[in-house]
DNA sequence: TTTCTGGAAATAATCGATTATTTGACTCAG
DNA sequence: CTGAGTCAAATAATCGATTATTTCCAGAAA
């Protein structure tokens, strides 16, 4: 959805589904609260139309509830749809990534190699916002050359659902190193084309990660 | 999204988007072709705002695409996405089912009965719509119990998808017979709880509608 | 003929005001 | 007290009008 405004100048309504979008994502709204639509209008100084639009697409998206007559609602944050997602990205990611290495050419062994590099770059100083964006983006150039275009659709759908439980969570020191290091396996398995482990280490990965994503239900 | 209109009335919005949901996979509009809002405005007979949030919607579903201050297009029919669809149902539908036939219980058996019974009873004579229904519910039923909530929603989404091709595709009646005693077979499979044979008829399954459905690319 | 360019017409997007529905407080009968 | 009913305030949904952008065509220049 991110490339929603390919094109010609974003509209008023694209720019305030981003901007929604992320601070969804973000935990700028509480899990389960209802979305006033006057109150969003205040602080995003938005007109009307063009956020209802917005707020219309989100709940599409799987971002928001609508409920006729009664608005718009955050999601509420659960162990069992947590589950749920993390499952569903193991099997995908794992899919995606076995037909990535198998269809994968030289130009995404650079990609890949560039976006782990500006990744591992990124350290304590990192604004948060930006190790987000480099980490997102490492990701999708692991799995880019799949084949699928719903593939990968579905792909990113179910991670900006598990990045609303991973980055409202507390921080984990201790499997973060853990997690980094696995960045560097996926990116060596990936290259020497070891399809079998490499989907086996990635969906060690989403479990491990939604360990740590876990921390933020209840 | 058919659940939108959960307890509260319709809203307009929630009315025009199931109707032009309807109409997109009827193939009432060709693909490719630019939807004009002011004359879906005429023909609907309907205001600007809930038709523009209906269109979004559909836009954030994947029935059409959206063009920044250029409205909204009908999805082009190519046979690079319909293989893309194609394999994907295969993949998830086959997990789905081999998930549902490990967790389904006896009320399972009884609506997918039942459901299999109502389709196998519509004949020649039954109006298409309504046959479309019956098959849609039938498909729905297989899958239920798989114990997964989004891969339900991803695999309403590719049946949607899907059903733009199917349903535009000239009848292909030799075919037809088959497809329609795999159903049974697959009834009989689920009940038997032969997963690994399951699965394999749905991918067959699958690839053969696809057979049909191909028919209406280019 | 082809390729620009200006500008009117068409159409998408947005705004401001209005209508419809829900919510919550209050009343009163049981 | 409790629960149903009622009304006013809050808020969601919709409408009608306006603004912004694109499209398309005529006419000029190469």
């Amino acid at each position: 959805m991110t490339e929603t405004l390919k094109q010609g100048s974003a509209t008023a309504a694209s720019r305030i589904y981003e901007t929604l979008r992320q601070d969804l994502l973000n935990g700028r709204y509480r899990a389960g609260e209802r979305l006033s639509i006057t109150l969003l209008r205040e602080t995003y100084d938005v007109g009307l139309s063009p956020l209802r639009e917005a707020l219309n697409r989100l709940a599409a998206y799987g971002l928001l509830r609508q409920e006729n007559q009664r608005g718009f609602r955050v999601l509420e944050l659960t162990r069992e749809e947590l589950a749920d997602i993390t499952e569903m990205r193991r099997q995908l990611e794992g899919m995606a990534l076995e037909l990535a290495i198998r269809h994968g050419d030289e130009e995404w062994e650079s990609q890949l190699l560039a976006a782990n590099h500006r990744l591992a770059r990124a350290g304590e100083h990192t604004p948060v916002v930006e190790w987000e964006s480099l980490h997102s983006r490492f990701h999708s150039a692991l799995v880019a050359p799949c084949g699928s275009a719903w593939l990968l659709r579905f792909i990113s759908q179910l991670h900006d659902q598990f990045d609303r439980y991973r980055r409202v969570a507390p921080r984990a020191q201790e499997l973060r190193h853990q997690l980094d290091s696995q960045h560097q396996e996926l990116v060596d398995l990936a290259l020497t084309r070891d399809a079998r482990r490499a989907r086996a280490l990635i969906e060690e990965h989403i479990t491990l990660s939604s360990e740590v994503a876990k921390r933020s239900c209840r």
